[in-house]
DNA sequence: TCTTTTTTTTAGGCTAATCTAAAAATTTAT
DNA sequence: ATAAATTTTTAGATTAGCCTAAAAAAAAGA
């Protein structure tokens, strides 16, 4: 019965989540960057996983999943972004706090395990990062693309997700009283540095910086 | 910061149970049996356990866990029985279906997320087999140690534990309607096979081997 | 085009955890 | 006490996953 490592699962995830931040084929130098490792170690596991059938790899030509590949790094993503949910919703773990013991939990074998998770968080479509939670199938389903930072003044829009991903990040919103599912209304843009001035309910107001604008995820409003 | 292999964490729980099951130094052949390894292999992993300061070892002469050795031990046993504990009363898991699992999310590396656990889970004493699950401070509770072949005719107990961890054996007692912390009392006992007849409520009566009676562990019934 | 720079691969090594076969120590039996 | 049987350790390999240094291929630039 085919089993992988928790190595190979990593780099499965990597090079989905490359292959869709970018052009298709993933650079071995990319994934270096990503796992943290040195090119020549890539090159050893990309021809592993090309043994397996899990990618297609051509000597200097990048790399790319195969069915099987991507099949079983939507599996990967599923837990992980299912036992966010579990941390976050039932322990009471912050936002911030979960991605390292997610990135462990993933990797538990047992299909059943997750499925049933997912029926005791009452089936979750999303993360606590607004990330869409791919179905038992194998199927993602569709992101928010719209960010803050293209809306213009006067226009109204619910926060769906973070692009960055980082504890600082999540924290700072925090910090600023920007949550996952509220409604922002734009007051104003600065011409000068791109910041914002928007209204959250209830009759709040905020500063919000290009930088921070161009990193939340945003969709229509809730009516 | 001291960090562990699965494969070293293993051994120490193995090391552990050997040890308050017999004589208290194991040997390497019983480590060899219980890892499903070969000798040979288990002397390298006691070498570097020693190193480690977490055995104490001297060749030829059996293994025996340090202080620090034994804190370990106490801790991934508590993991193990309070994941067994969330499988069990949260997923709806059967007691003969959690033990793998519970292999596995044992060596997930976060003291808060088990505290977290644990709080979830209503601060459980007992698995849900039974066995007493070690305070965060490292402390294993007493574990009851009559068994149901120990009693009389005519005494009462409470069916507290399982010495046979068994699938088939934990199926065994679903089958018969035996279930934890249900009253028993002893109508009769064969002289020929010392198998039991016993009555549990409502008044149901039930046939019970030998071989069942001295793999169940009993207290005092409930009053 | 023809260097120069960057990217990727190869070559050769290392460690943890396993194995088999053989040697050494200990225990059991005569 | 000595020989035989058993247990344990040593010796020498193997595999996954990583490393550095050097070679080779591809891309960029003059
Ligand atoms: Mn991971
Ligand atoms: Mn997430
Ligand atoms: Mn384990
Ligand atoms: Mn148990």
């Amino acid at each position: 019965m085919s089993t992988h490592s928790f190595t190979e699962e990593n780099y499965l995830k990597l090079i989905y989540a490359l292959a869709n931040r970018g052009t298709n084929e993933v650079s071995t130098n990319a994934l270096a960057e990503v796992t943290a490792t040195r090119a020549a170690s890539v090159t050893d596991m990309l021809k592993r996983l090309a043994d397996k059938e899990l990618i297609h790899y051509r000597k200097y030509q990048g790399v790319r999943l195969t069915d099987e590949g991507e099949r079983l790094a939507l599996k990967i993503i599923r837990r992980h972004r299912l036992w966010e949910v579990f941390l976050v919703d039932k322990l009471g773990f912050g936002w911030d706090q979960v991605h390292e013991m997610a990135e462990e939990l993933e990797h538990i074998r047992s299909d059943e395990l997750v499925e049933r998770l997912d029926t005791f968080l009452d089936n979750p479509q999303f993360d606590p990062h607004g990330d869409p939670i791919p179905t038992p199938a194998g199927h993602m389903p569709d992101a928010p693309s719209q960010k803050l930072a293209d809306l213009l003044p006067s226009e109204t829009a619910c926060l769906l997700g973070v692009l960055d991903h980082s504890a600082a990040f999540l924290q700072h919103l925090d910090r600023s009283g920007l949550t996952l599912g509220c409604t922002v209304n734009v007051s104003e843009i600065s011409a000068f540095d791109r910041s914002m001035r928007v209204t959250i309910p209830p009759g709040q107001t905020l500063f919000v910086s290009y930088d921070v604008a161009r990193n939340l995820l945003v969709g229509p409003p809730k009516p």
